[in-house]
DNA sequence: GCATAGTTCAAACGGACGTTTGAATGAGAG
DNA sequence: CTCTCATTCAAACGTCCGTTTGAACTATGC
């Protein structure tokens, strides 16, 4: 039988929270569908990574569709919640910036995801990869789950960017995205390079730059 | 028996150039690989649509990977014979304004690929598509078939902004590629619009003004 | 006519896929 | 202990996958 170790053990070790069986599907889920994709990541590959029956992913979410939909909520979530915060924020000073609007949003995509530990780079990679799929109903899973602070967003720099057309922001609007999504999956074979930050530094700037001219009457 | 038309018939009928076999899996191969990924395309539903014998695929191409290498070539080699065209024009008049390069490279990408009827947007996102697909292998066979030509655009930019670092130069040139795919992709649910040059010309101003201020000392 | 080379065909190959089943195992409550 | 319920397991389900086979068809040259 397979040992597995069991959380809050009474002994005088260390209090290690073992992943629970739902928790190593989601992490391996995240690894591999960034990957491969969705249709290129069998169900198999997921389960003999996660170390699991591959009926445990029926029995914990229902479908293959089901674990993506799951993979993408968790990994969204705190890149939404951090949007939201900073949204917030931004506009109880009072009317933002187009500037400060872009790096309210590309930061808690890139930084935020980028920085922290080993899985940064992956869930990074994951979301990027989600938001590109070839797919199209593997897309609207990704845009579900970020639509209303997304919309929220392209609002705001509406406001602050008045002698822009509409349609001429929206254009810079789905290029952030692009951009975005891009150098998260690192699919144009981008090194991270030294300093995420620094990436950051550069996407806001270029983006900056392209708002304030990259339009055409 | 299925009736096939003859090209070069004797009768008084018009000649009528009917798609060979390969012909047809290459044009439906471009639009299903376009819609749903490598991976997430059968050669079943492939043949099946253009109405040849399954077999038909690896008689004529020898593999399904060959045949998406097939389409990837015949897709790209106008827009690559366009460009090096394009480029040499612009390098035998002097040396390039990267507004020149950057249009030279945005529009045989786009126009090119959009314009010209009903076809035109199926392989420019089949194009697209395979630029981000999620396969690694597949991104490498896109690459492939542009490398050559891209290298020249990346070199002329860096010789045109002669006050950025090439590190800054470099990093606009990835988004460059990135956002053309993105367009041609319409990943991101972005409508082609009523005029595809006018897209091009948005484009090119987004990139020329990222290009002019998106760097980072 | 016959021979030949190019192409298409139905059928089958072994294998991988997502999903389902029903029994075995585990920990916690009474 | 017994019962309960959540979880894990090996095994199998039917389907679809890319590929291969060998025969049948087609056109052309002799």
């Amino acid at each position: 039988m397979p040992e597995r170790a069991v959380a809050g053990g009474k002994e005088n070790s260390v209090e290690i929270p073992v992943e629970s069986t739902r928790e190593r599907l989601l992490n391996i889920a995240e690894q591999r569908f960034g990957e491969g994709g969705y249709e290129g990541t069998s169900l198999r590959a997921i389960t003999v990574a996660a170390a699991a029956n591959i009926a445990a992913v029926n029995y914990h979410f229902g479908s293959k569709e089901a674990l993506l939909r799951a993979a993408v909520a968790r990994a969204m979530a705190p890149v939404n919640t951090e949007r939201r915060r900073r949204l917030d924020q931004l506009e109880a000073k009072g009317d933002p910036a187009a500037e400060q609007l872009i790096r309210a949003f590309i930061e808690p995509g890139l930084d935020l995801v980028l920085r922290r530990g080993e899985r940064g780079p992956v869930v990074a990679r994951f979301i990027g990869r989600v938001a590109f799929d070839p797919s199209q109903r593997i897309r609207e899973l990704y845009a579900a789950e970020s639509d209303p602070v997304e919309a929220r967003y392209l609002a705001a720099l509406q406001a602050a960017l008045p002698r822009s057309t509409p349609e001429a922001v929206a254009f810079g609007y789905v290029n952030m995205l692009g951009l975005l999504a891009l150098h998260q999956s690192q699919a144009l074979g981008l090194e991270v390079g030294e300093d995420p930050a620094k990436l950051a530094e550069n996407l806001i700037a270029f983006l900056v730059a392209a708002f304030d001219r990259g339009l055409r009457d």
